[in-house]
DNA sequence: GTTCTTGCAAATACTTTGCATTGGC
DNA sequence: GCCAATGCAAAGTATTTGCAAGAAC
C-alpha cells in the first residue's frame, strides 16, 4: 500500500477534509503511509511519543480521519484497531496468519457485485456504505512449525 | 439462524469438543440459538446475570467455544464482541445500518472462490481457516429520515 | 477422586471525555 | 483573534488473570 504521497499531498487530504493541517495530523498520515501493512494504534501512539505526541491525539486523529473517508480501520481479531490510508479502488484486503501475524495484501473481492447481490435479497436496506472482509490462515512458515 | 438444536444436541455439540457439560455452557449456547443475530457479549452477560452467571464466565465460555468452531465472532465495529452459532455452510454474513444498529443477514458470499483465487495471489500462505466478511450501510428507515 | 469449570476480586488493556492551553489560518 | 486541535489527567468500558471453592465425569 506504499503509494508515496509528498508531504504537501499528505496536507492537501487533510485540508480538502476541512481538517487544519498540524504536525500530528501529517505525522500520523505519513507512519501509516510508510507501513506496508495495517498498523495498530498501539504501535502507531508508541512512535508518536517520539514526538511528543499523546496518543489521545492518535485515537481522535484516527477516528475523525475515518469518518472522513482518509483511513480505514481493519479488524484483525487482536483486541486493538488497525488503520490504514484508505484504498482508492477499495478492493484490496488482507490474509493474516493467525500464528504468527504475517498479514499479505491481495485483490480482487468483488465488492460491487456483492453489495447489489446483497441489495436485491434485503429489502430492508437501502445502501452499502462500507465492507469488511479479511481472510485468517496459516502462512506458510507456521504450517510447516505446527506439523512437527 | 434459529435452526433449533435440542438441549440435547447442544450438549452433544459441547461434548464433542471436549468440554464438561455445564448448565453456563448450555445456556450460552440456548440463549445464542435463539437470537436471531449475533448478540453482543454484554447483552448476553445480562441474560446470564439472571441466572447467577457471572460474565467471565461468558468471555471464557465464548472464546473456548470460538477455538473449537461451535460459534463465530462478528466484528459489528461497535467497541465489543457479537456472537452467534456457527453457521455450516460458513456462507452467509450481515449487514449492518451504521444509524440505528439494524441487521440483516445475506447469503452468497462465494467465500471458496475468493479464499482460491487469493491463495494463488499470496504465495506466503498455506491455507486459508475463516473469513470475517460484513457490508456496512443504511436500512430504509435511517436512509429517509437522514435525507429528512 | 481427579480434573475441568466457575465465581469473585482484581488487574490489565483499550478508548473516550473534560478542560485549560496552544497553534493554525 | 477565533476556533479547532492538543496534552494531560481522569473516567469509562472491555477483557483477562489468579485463585479457592464447586461440579462434571
Amino acid at each position: 500500500m506504499s503509494k508515496k504521497h509528498s508531504q504537501e499531498t499528505l496536507a492537501t487530504l487533510i485540508r480538502n477534509a476541512g481538517y487544519k493541517v498540524t504536525a500530528p495530523r501529517l505525522l500520523i498520515l505519513s507512519l501509516l503511509e510508510q507501513s506496508k501493512y495495517p498498523v495498530c494504534i498501539k504501535d502507531l501512539a508508541s512512535r508518536l511519543l517520539k514526538a511528543n505526541v499523546d496518543q489521545v491525539t492518535a485515537y481522535r486523529t484516527l477516528s475523525a480521519f475515518e469518518k472522513s473517508g482518509i483511513v480505514t480501520q481493519v479488524d484483525f481479531k487482536r483486541g486493538s484497531s488497525y488503520y490504514e490510508l484508505r484504498d482508492e479502488q477499495g478492493d484490496h484486503h488482507h490474509i493474516v496468519c493467525t500464528t504468527w501475524h504475517k498479514v499479505e495484501d491481495f485483490k480482487g473481492c468483488e465488492y460491487e457485485k456483492l453489495a447489489a447481490k446483497a441489495l436485491r435479497q434485503v429489502k430492508a436496506f437501502a445502501t452499502i456504505t462500507a465492507h469488511s472482509f479479511e481472510f485468517f490462515g496459516l502462512c506458510k512458515g507456521c504450517a510447516v512449525s505446527i506439523k512437527n
